[in-house]
DNA sequence: CTTGTCATGTAATTCGTTACATGATTGC
DNA sequence: GCAATCATGTAACGAATTACATGACAAG
């Protein structure tokens, strides 16, 4: 049940349309949360039945239709509700570390390919994040900006805090990931080495 | 497709029935995959229409039917081609940053409860991995003991080493996601002592 | 006039969860 | 006799992916 939050959380810093959320879920390696068009767009429906979004068609551009989504007050008061409530943590289900465990019949490149894959792939992840952590410093990303035109200044560092907060969370996990496929690459060197040895 | 190769996987250590998969599947966590039997059960039916294991209900034991599935040799190649290859990395979806990031209105305490229940989360996870790691490396976690029975000596180092890794891999995430909380804690304290001030 | 971006949808299928349902065996 | 564990399944629903489908507008 979480795309209904996140849609109705990302329509609480300003109305949006479909098409709008759609990019802001699939962009920058998805910002927490992912989603596709093809499944926003439905939901966004079922939302407008459920009173907790009301939209309106873009009048003025005629045949270019464009339809706008805001957060109604029984929206905003579901999501706060959501937000109070504790977290159901997801059961855990790994790909990579499933292929690692079974992997030990596997000529020793192609656990080294998954291993350097690894480290790419978040090395690639830590280089958005680190962007994106600078942009919020600089106060110039977008969600950002936008979260913090509409409140008093006493709650921007809050509001800022905790964007970076999360970021720093990414960043951490990245760097993590990182670190342990190296040492885990340095171990199947020495395992290569003895081999031949 | 991952619950498909999960399942092979698992076989290829030894046969296995539906239930015992379902136990493995489901306790310490999840030790890389969850699945529950009711989406066990059905997968295994579809992975012996597909000739990728057979099964043998046994006899001997009679009303008490036992339906115990083992890899074939087309299953046994459909898991090296699928380890071969590279893993397509799941789109993120993290329940707990994306509250985070919509918190900024909510009282202090409620972003505190979360903090600490993410670090109480993970902390749990650190108790059973350590001691998951600490039976690995005395070589008296079952599902180790049984892969390395069948297979030489001196492929042993390998077999034990891979799984290490993931564990290890495992409590890194861990400890990192528990640093993370603390010092989100940390800076919210000096948040509301600022606003107190 | 064609490519790219904006814009919104539906259909088919697969994957995963929750609940329902049944029956045998073992230990107390 | 009763509870716990073993053992296997089905049904209904919800969540997510992939593919199909359409059309306006802007820039070159």
């Amino acid at each position: 049940m979480s795309l209904k939050h996140a849609l109705l959380g990302f329509l609480s810093t300003e109305p949006a349309s479909g098409f709008d959320l759609a990019r802001e879920f699939g962009e920058s390696l998805g910002w927490f949360w992912y989603a596709s068009h093809s499944q926003i767009y439905p939901e966004l429906r079922r939302l407008e039945e459920q009173g907790l979004v009301q939209s309106t068609t873009s009048t003025g551009n005629p045949g270019k239709q464009k339809r706008t989504y805001r957060l109604t007050e029984a929206g905003a008061a579901e999501l706060r509700s959501w937000l109070e409530q504790p977290t159901e943590y997801a059961p855990m289900r790994d790909v990579e570390r499933l292929k690692l465990v079974f992997l030990d019949s596997a000529p020793i490149d192609v656990v080294r390919r998954h291993l350097e894959d690894h480290r790419k792939h978040h090395e690639d992840l830590l280089a958005v994040y680190s962007q994106q952590l600078r942009e919020l410093h600089q106060g110039v990303f977008p969600r950002l900006v936008k979260r913090l035109a509409s409140r008093p200044a006493s709650a921007h560092p809050m509001i800022t805090g905790l964007k970076v907060l999360a970021m720093q969370g990414n960043i951490a996990r990245a760097r993590t990931e990182i670190h342990w496929a190296e040492d885990a690459l340095s171990w199947l060197d020495g395992m290569e080495r003895e081999g031949r040895a």
